[in-house]
DNA sequence: CGCTAACCTAGAACAAGTTTCAGACTTGAT
DNA sequence: ATCAAGTCTGAAACTTGTTCTAGGTTAGCG
């Protein structure tokens, strides 16, 4: 059985500030036990412990462990988005700026592995009652790529393309995490699946980069 | 903590007549309730109990509830590549026969989705500990594919093209059995990812299909 | 101030995965 | 047939996610 409806959870607005703080409190006892151990340090009563709450308390905030490392995925992808911002990719094909980009994501979570194991497995083993969730990391996603892209309307074509990329990313980080590919496999599938933008994008020519 | 080596477990051969029945036992058990309800439904005890062996014995077998989902999911797959390979794919581009396959392959998932989802969570949600199970099932599906394209010595880039197939095939499988995609979502994502074969085929015309 | 509803806390209780153990059963080798 | 080693069983115990309860606290409001 999964956790189901809260009665009303705090909607991340309106909230008063010893409840924004609480929040807060929980995200960063969540992320700093996942860095140390993974999906499996992150224990219910270990994060109320360090957050000062009560163990009903951080139920009310997130209803499920999963819910719990889901909002934690929220919480660092929206830092990383504003990251990349920053310093934008440099790459003259949009294939490359994406892959560029996912390579820089990428060695940001190699930087802590743990906590990306507790984010990863927790955003593909969610089930429906995170599906909201799940979707919000996901359209942050699609942005991040999107906007590496340098696109504000893309076709349908582009979507689908962006889709797949999305699904490689994750399950690539999936197969590098438990150990099945190294770091260079990840990069290679990373590249293979970014041709497909060229191969969607109505602007650049449409030779397949041979080797040039 | 996660379950970790067992003094020696039977390595489904080398086993006498009543252990292989009881691995049997176990594997039908599993699967039969996994149909019913899912990941959640698979539940130590009672499939224990469904096979008439102690859980102890369940847990010599299979040393955890996602080794065990993994198992079923590897008898699953060797049942369906050979059910696929009686009825080959009839597409004229290898891309067409792989998203034909792929498409054969979701349909008959779409028949038992509880006994999908059992499978498809346990597979992404494995930790290390699984990998030679996971890979396992990994070399089965890339060879299906293979099958389904008719190649017998693909190259590096071929290879490559087909990881990201199966990145996209379990990550779409994933969002669909958590009801964020529709099953005509996953079809055009398989479609799309497809492509990719088209791009890195030596053989074929190098123009991406327009939509002629 | 004093009320009320909503919120929080400590802690017990429950559920399901996993481990452990003593004793009974099989098996294979002598 | 007999012994030793390895297996299986049933049952209890342990762990960690999740739920429940009884009472204390807070925040807004008259």
């Amino acid at each position: 059985m999964s956790a189901e409806a809260s009665p009303q959870r705090p909607a991340h607005s309106s909230l008063t500030e010893r409840q924004e703080a609480r929040r807060r409190r929980i995200l960063h006892a969540s992320a700093q036990l996942a860095s140390r151990g993974g999906f499996d340090a992150v224990q219910m009563r270990e994060v109320a412990e360090s957050s000062q709450v009560a163990l009903g308390t951080l139920y009310r905030y997130f209803p499920s462990k999963v819910h719990l490392l889901v909002a934690t995925m929220q919480d660092q992808l929206e830092h990383m988005h504003g990251t990349l911002r920053k310093k934008p990719p440099t790459g003259e094909r949009a294939a490359e700026r994406v892959a560029e980009t996912l390579m820089r994501a990428f060695r940001a979570l190699q930087r802590e592995p743990h906590l990306a194991d507790a984010m990863v497995r927790a955003l593909t083993f969610a089930d429906r009652s995170v599906s909201p969730e799940v979707d919000q990391v996901s359209r942050q996603t699609t942005a991040i790529i999107l906007d590496s892209m340098g696109l504000t309307d893309p076709t349908p074509e582009q979507l689908s393309a962006v889709r797949v990329i999305e699904h490689t990313w994750h399950s690539a980080l999936i197969t590098w995490l438990s150990g099945r590919a190294s770091i260079a496999q990840v990069r290679i599938d990373i590249e293979t699946v970014c041709r497909l933008i060229d191969v969607t994008d109505p602007e650049a020519p449409n030779e397949p980069p041979a080797h040039a």
